[in-house]
DNA sequence: TTTCAACACGAAAACGTTTTCGTAAATAAT
DNA sequence: ATTATTTACGAAAACGTTTTCGTGTTGAAA
């Protein structure tokens, strides 16, 4: 087992110093042709990498972004990092991940972990319970010390920085406009407490979409699903409510579903109690998951582009990264880029 | 935006020298009690965090894994590195990400990028490109230049090392095993191209299966994928390829399926013949996700319980690591871990 | 022969820690 | 009053790089 070879260890072999290694792998012309020769031919045999640790101590960078995501079992959240990931390694990056699990106390943790030198800057987004407690001390602080954060989907005003989300209410009204142009009389929306900024956002849509058409928002065509109920855990649950949202309104002939989980159960409810999709109840969903692709019918769904979302997001956290090595300005203009939505139309509408 | 602090930072303000400073804040005796108070004070009103780069440069290891995997969007690796994350994170560890695409090239660039110093050690399945060329240097390599190495699912005899995998023959006997005791009488199994070795398992364990009852294993029975139609984009070409399987197999009453995306295939398929599910045809799959779970009629399917094959994998990988500090010996007793595979039974089966 | 560049290289600092060792001052023992 | 022992701290090395600056040698110019 042959240890990594350093500078050091080449110059002793070489009789050389180790500043006289070190230029000489960097091609500097104060070194001669001929030690450079000898320089390189030996580092090559014993296959020379330079140590990333100590570049990144000497630098003060690391060349690595964190990203912390409440999930990661989860299409949505996978297909942006693939896109994180996808640019990060295209610019030299390493991207170091860490899960909060929805929770508040996880996610503080995790960025503590991260913050202390292991990373360049983050890109995020905000756990659920974060967002109810609204506490957002953890990222001022971060981007006060100088770690800039890119926040994706689910962001808030409160915290200052770049955002890369999408227009939730724009992309819940076309859905909903569909459905009415679908001819849908009396269109429900499955969605979350209004805590979850997406969720409220596309709760907005929806009735925005309704009063366009002179159509009045009814309070009981309007489930708000606890988050606990996410969890697959509980998916009877979540079922059940349903089914009595089902029973509550007889007459519901469009169902607007503000993910994917909602909008399967939705379906799944519907076929037990023999309704035909679509020509009884049309459904569109929110995310463009593998479970929309492959449902029966298959649903028809508002895509996020969640991996050009973590495109978007990688090139702007480096891009300021990059800007900020030259430019020492404080060059406080964040931007906000909303990645415009896209109607995938399937069978379950018309 | 004040940057952050360091020891020298603070010896300075404090007038004292760095090691003292070191040494207050790690309740070192040499220490008066008076000077402790005041660095500690000094040191929590300006949020003092060592910096993890520096650790990591003097304690030669990172305290960080690399995990490199083919794919994200994918639920059973997503739940791998969920269950990585969750025991790295307990035991004090980060996670940083390479993804190789099923890609050689990838896959050795992304473990070049991480093996310079920026982890202590990998945890890794292997790409699909890299298991057709059998081309294993670069791990044999790494695991020379000291640094361990958990390979999981995906494992190959050829590189010497921790691995941890699932018992894919007896798992595929066992599913076939309950086609058969269901009443199956033409069981055909739709598998991928044998260098895969987790196809190539699969169908030993099916063909094991009918031998076991004395069934003939009928090569017409037999369709192997090629991985090209793995992708989201040939979708239909799987499709039509799985159509043409059951127009060469009028009589198939079951089929064996040793992924989730060939079995709801199937059952689209199947659906569009118009075949009843399960009354004339019973399908098993292998993973158990999200579509196993809500699909029509949902699927009855091999659970390689992910997680925790995750779990175990950044255990075993952290005890070696942790083992070779103090028992600097070659302690070269590698282990294999069979993860034990479950048959959870749905609708799609009697 | 003296002066001056050009050349080729090495010493040392720096990044931020931890830790070993040395030592001045204070206290205790003789 | 002398010696021994604590006590409390600082200097320096080490981890592995890169880079600035200084310097001894050479060959050419004066």
């Amino acid at each position: 087992m042959k240890r990594k070879v350093t500078l050091k260890q080449i110059a002793r072999e070489l009789d050389v110093s180790i500043s006289t290694v070190s230029k000489a792998l960097r091609n500097s012309i104060e070194i001669s042709e001929d030690t450079r020769q000898k320089v390189k031919a030996f580092a090559k045999l014993y296959n020379y990498r330079p140590n990333n640790i100590a570049l990144s101590l000497k630098n003060r960078k690391t060349k690595t972004i964190g990203v912390i995501i409440p999930e990661i079992v989860h299409h949505f959240f996978s297909n942006v990092i693939r896109g994180i990931e996808q640019v990060a390694n295209n610019r030299g990056y390493n991207v170091i991940i860490g899960l909060s699990n929805e929770s508040f106390s996880k996610e503080v943790i995790n960025m503590e972990m991260l913050a202390n030198g292991s990373i360049d800057g983050f890109i995020l987004s905000i756990s659920k319970e974060t967002l109810l407690r609204q506490d957002y001390h953890h990222f001022n602080e971060t981007i006060n010390q100088g770690m800039p954060i890119v926040l994706f989907d689910r962001a808030v005003e409160e915290i200052n920085c770049d955002k890369i989300i999408v227009d939730d209410v724009k992309g819940s009204k076309k859905a909903v406009e569909k459905l009415i142009s679908n001819g849908c009389k009396n269109i429900g929306i499955i969605t979350t407490k209004d805590y979850v900024s997406v969720g409220r956002l596309r709760t907005q849509g929806y009735i925005a979409a309704l009063e366009d058409s002179k159509i009045h928002p009814k309070a009981s065509l309007i489930l708000k699903i606890d988050v606990e109920l996410d969890s697959e855990d509980h998916l009877e649950d979540l079922e059940n409510e349903i089914e009595q949202f089902f029973n509550n309104n007889k007459h519901i002939d469009g169902i607007f579903a503000v993910n994917e989980l909602y909008a399967i159960t939705a379906m799944k409810v519907a076929r037990k109690k023999g309704i035909k999709m679509p020509d009884k109840l049309q459904i569109i969903g929110f995310t463009d998951g593998v479970l929309s692709k492959h449902a029966t019918p298959s649903l028809t769904t508002v895509s996020q582009h969640a991996q050009k979302m973590g495109e978007k997001a990688a090139d702007l956290l480096i891009d300021r990264l990059e800007l900020d090595i030259d430019n020492e300005v404080e060059e406080e203009h964040y931007k906000t880029i909303v990645i415009e939505t896209e109607l995938i139309e399937r069978e379950s509408t018309k």
